[in-house]
Order: C-alpha cells, then structure tokens, then sequence
DNA sequence: GGCTGACTCTCCCCTGACGGGAGACTGCAC
DNA sequence: GTGCAGTCTCCCGTCAGGGGAGAGTCAGCC
C-alpha cells in the first residue's frame, strides 16, 4: 500500500511548488509524513493534500506562514476563527487605506498647490494631563487613537474640564527614524493626578511657526512641506520636538474633511538670512499639475 | 540663501525616514539637489518636497519604486496616465482576487469533502489546433485566455468548426518548478494551416483517470487533490503531462459556479498494488469541518 | 580655538516567502 | 548496467527598506 507521495506528486496534487514544499518543511509548517534518514528523501501522505490546501488559501490571502501556523494549531474553533477574523479585518484596513490612497494621491495631482499660510505664534507653558510614550511611525495612529480616548476619559471621569484643544509633541526621530518620543495631551486648569497611562505634564512655551491643517491626516504631509518649505527659507531651523493641535478632531466630527490641525515647529533664528526667490512648488506646478486631465484614468478602487 | 535642508530636515518636511531617502538616493529616485564631494552630506531642495510627497503617495499605494521612478519620468502626461492607470486596474485585481480567495477558502473549510468522484477514459489521437508555449504558472491564466481567444478567432476566421470542448496540457514542471510547457488546443475536424500562435496538432491518444470540476478555477486544486488520492491509493502513477478539457468555460456562460473541467491524469499501473483505507480527508473531517461555525467571522472583504 | 552633542556618512546584515541554479546523489524502468 | 528524471542541499537574489556599528562632520557655545 503505497499511500504516500513523491515531493513531485504531492506538488502535482496541491499546485504548491517543489521549492514551497520545502520551505515549508523548513520551517515546519507542512512536515511530511516521514523523511528517509538515508537519503533525506521526503513523503507526504495523502491525507495531507487537504492541510496543503488550506495553507494555500490562506496563503492567497496574504496571511503570513507563521499565522497560518497559529491557525492550523489553535487549541479550539474560536481560537481559530478569531485569528482568521483578525487577518480578515486586517485585509480591510487595508483595502481602506488603499482607497484613502487613491482620493489623496488624485487630491496631491489635481491641486498641487496647499496655499496653506504659515504663521508666527508664542505659545505658553500651559498644564495639562498627557500620555507619553516611545512608538514607531507604524503604530502611531493607532496609539494616537487609543491614547486621546485614555486621556478623555479619564478627565471626564475626574470631572477636570479641558483648557482647549488636544495636541501632540512628536520627537524627529519618530520620522527620520521610524521610531521616537510621542505625546499626546489635553490641556487642562488644574493639576491632574496620574492614572494609568495618564500623567501631568506642564507643555512648555515655545515660538512656533504654525499652519492649519484641513482635511484628513493622510495628507497631513502638506502642511509639513509647507512648513519645512517657510522654514528653510526664513532662515529658520527647528529646535525640538513638533506639536499638533487637534483643532476640530475625529474626536468633534465624522467627517474627515472638516477636520483641523495645527502644525507648529519651534523654530529660530540663523545668522545667515535672507528670503529666497519664491520658486516653490515649481516641480509641482510645472511638472505635476494636471496630470489626470479629467475624470479618465483615476478613479477609487471600489467604483470598480 | 540656505534654501537647502540637510537629510534630517526633509525627513521632517516629508515624512520620509533617513534610511529611506538614502535608499532613493540609491537607486535614483530621487537625487539630492547637492551632495558635497568631500563629505557625502546630502542636500535637498525646498522645491524637491512636493515630488517626494508624490512618492510618497504612490509608495502608499504599493507601486514599485520602479514604476514610481517611470511615472515621473514620463515623457507626456498620456503615458503617465496610463501608467497610473495600469497601476489601479493591477490593485482592482488583486482586491478581485482577494475576494475570491476569502469565498473558496470559506467554501473549502464549510464543505471540506468535495466528493468528486474520479474514474477512467481512453482518450483516441485527435486533430487539433493548438497553442503551445513555454509559461509561468503566474501568467498562466493571462496566458490560458489569450491563447483561447486567439484560438477561437483563428478557426473562426477559417471556417473550421470545433469537434469538441476546448482543452489544454500542462507539464508537470508548470506546478512543481512554477514554469512548464503548456499547450491550448480545440479538436477539429480536419487539419489547420499555421497563422500566429496557432499551429496544428495532434493530441496524444491516453488512458486518464479522470475527475469532473465545478466552479471556478481557483478552487480546481481539490480536484487535482482527489485525482492525486485515487492514483496514490490504486497503485498509478502519473505518466506525462496533465490534460483538462473546458467542457463549460467562461466561453460559454459568465456564471462561474456553472462551469465544468474535466482534469485528466495520464496514468499506467505499478507493480506494487494494494488499496489503502479510506483515511481521506480525516484531517479536514476531524480538524477543519465546522471551522467556521456558521456565518460570522468569515465575510468577504468587501462586505464591510 | 576647542569642546560637546547631535547629525550624517558608509558598510554589512536582516526581514518574508520563496525562485534560480549548481553540483551531487537516488529511484526506477528497461 | 544504463540512462534519465527526480530529489537532495547549499548559496545567492528578489523588494523596500530597518538595525546597528564605527567613523566622520557640523554647529552652537564658551
């Protein structure tokens, strides 16, 4: 009773390729029913086609070897369907993020020009209730999230009215590296007494050059290159950590596009000064603007 | 006039990491406005922003850095378009895919037993015209269209008319090494002269074990899985390359659970016989049935 | 002019999920 | 015995960067 396969046939019998076969050997994933000791030679039962198969469909969902791993170990049914859930749900972020995409990719080629208008503002050392902590850039907008409905929270539930907006301090390294310093506050009268990830922090003053953000934070990287832009060419530079200013917020309204935000870098003066010609956004201008001429050739993904 | 910013300010004007505008460097992405000789400091222009945000979001977007590097080098706005738009219908189809994928795997672990039964047919030479070329098993099914296509209005054209269902014969190198010999071919009467692609051939006379597929071809592999259990456990072995006949296509109806493939193994009996035990499918029986457990949890990407 | 700390440079290795290919060994039918 | 298809391991490449080492540089400040 010959009831065992070559890695050929058993690659003929699952569509997963020689090379896939052993790779997932390798990392154990798919072991094969026995392995000659002598010659290495690997068989495959035939009751292990349909394990192959469902690490195939799984693999055409993009879900990486090591959850599917989890899923064919999962100790019981809910284990397992909340794992394929969560991958699932995964899918659709980012197919969201996907179609975010393309309404801000169309967005950047059809007004290439932000004229977002940077200004001066001294801001005062000013106490609030924040949460602070190390994250990278991946995860920032989840933090964000989670960190703003922590601080909510807890004011309400110390009854402490907020003084204004919620704002932000963000470490350099958090883009230029990945990874860096995040704060996220509310402002508020009074002294706050920590609670879980919530302590007082009094936001220093600082001399901020400032625009206004509007429209969801996908975008947001206008209004940085408006700044860095003024920066530059004010013969200012950047001393310490940027701030936002949660102006109107997920947090106020729904709709993305009434959103607000307040960029400020605290900036100062350089010796060596001088306005530069204002040939800003000439790439843009000259190269981009109307690169989709109408409506033809971009459109969202999920019209289609 | 320093209108230029080192790597760690365009990092903050764009969102960009270091690592990353070094590795754009690179590869020529995107070319510092200034790099000093003696030391490799790079420089970037304000007016280089606007272009990197574009990057960015065609990055966020997942088209190859290639691509991107093509979008901006394009000589008109026509082949941007089209590039840009070549881009999106690729993303449509991955989402197509990707849709397809989360209903047959939803499919395979609710009804894990495909109960296809599998027998035998000889299989006479016959004439035909075919297509016949060397492919990867990812343009397969681009490949597998056209050649019909072209097929179809090259006997149209002629006047010949088909003496049976379309098929095709696959190597086994297609599945095992991703790469084979794949051949199209039409049953006609008489023979066919040459024109493109099409040359005429003679299809192998065979003895198949033979299975009957219903639905789409992105569930076919249980039918290849049940043809690989009967061979194994009937003491077969597979003798040359693997045929299908289209007996219900996307030629006929655009319903796809309509359609029907006929998979054929060309098979010859080995001297060591025997049947195995219907140990078939316990795993999915005993592991995957029921995974699961009704509706919720597994719904189509697109649903939500 | 020197110190110090932040910034930047290059170089090398790592990721995930395999594919390509080299060179050696094995299985199996004739 | 012979031939050849099948299989083995091992090494390197993909793509878009990230991590870190070790060295060099810039700029404010005294």
């Amino acid at each position: 009773m010959r009831s065992s396969l070559a890695i050929g046939d058993f690659s003929r019998a699952t569509h997963l390729s020689v090379k896939t076969l052993r790779h997932y050997h390798r990392i154990g994933l798919l072991e094969p029913a026995d392995v000659d000791q002598q010659t290495g030679y690997r068989r495959y039962a035939t009751d292990q086609i349909p394990a192959a198969q469902v690490i195939r469909r799984f693999r055409r969902l993009d879900m990486p070897l090591d959850e599917i791993q989890a899923v064919l170990a999962a100790p019981d049914l809910r284990a397992r369907n909340d794992l394929i859930a969560a991958h699932l749900s995964r899918l659709e972020d980012g197919l969201a993020r996907t179609q975010s995409a393309v309404a801000s990719l169309r967005d950047l080629l059809q007004h290439p020009s932000p004229a977002a208008p940077v200004g001066h503002r001294s801001v005062q050392a000013a106490p609030a209730a924040a949460i602070c902590e190390v994250v990278g850039v991946k995860d920032a907008l989840a933090w964000y999230q989670g960190a703003l409905g922590e601080l909510h929270a807890t004011l309400a539930a110390r009854d402490v009215p907020a003084a204004g907006p919620a704002g932000g301090i963000f470490s350099g390294d958090l883009f230029a590296r990945e990874r860096g310093q995040a704060t996220i506050f509310i402002p508020c009268a009074g002294p706050v007494r920590p609670l879980g990830r919530v302590t007082p922090l009094v936001v220093p003053a600082a001399e901020l050059a400032t625009t206004v953000h509007a429209g969801p934070h996908t975008d947001i990287d206008r209004a940085y290159g408006a700044l860095a832009t003024y920066v530059t060419q004010h013969a200012l530079a950047v001393d310490g950590p940027i701030r936002e200013y949660y102006l109107v917020s997920r947090h106020d309204t729904a709709d993305e596009s009434a959103w607000r935000t307040e960029i400020g870098w605290p900036v100062f003066a350089t010796g060596t000064g001088g306005q530069a010609s204002p040939a800003v956004n000439a790439l843009v201008r000259h190269d981009e603007a109307g690169l989709v001429g109408g409506d033809d050739g971009l459109h969202p993904v999920a019209e289609a």
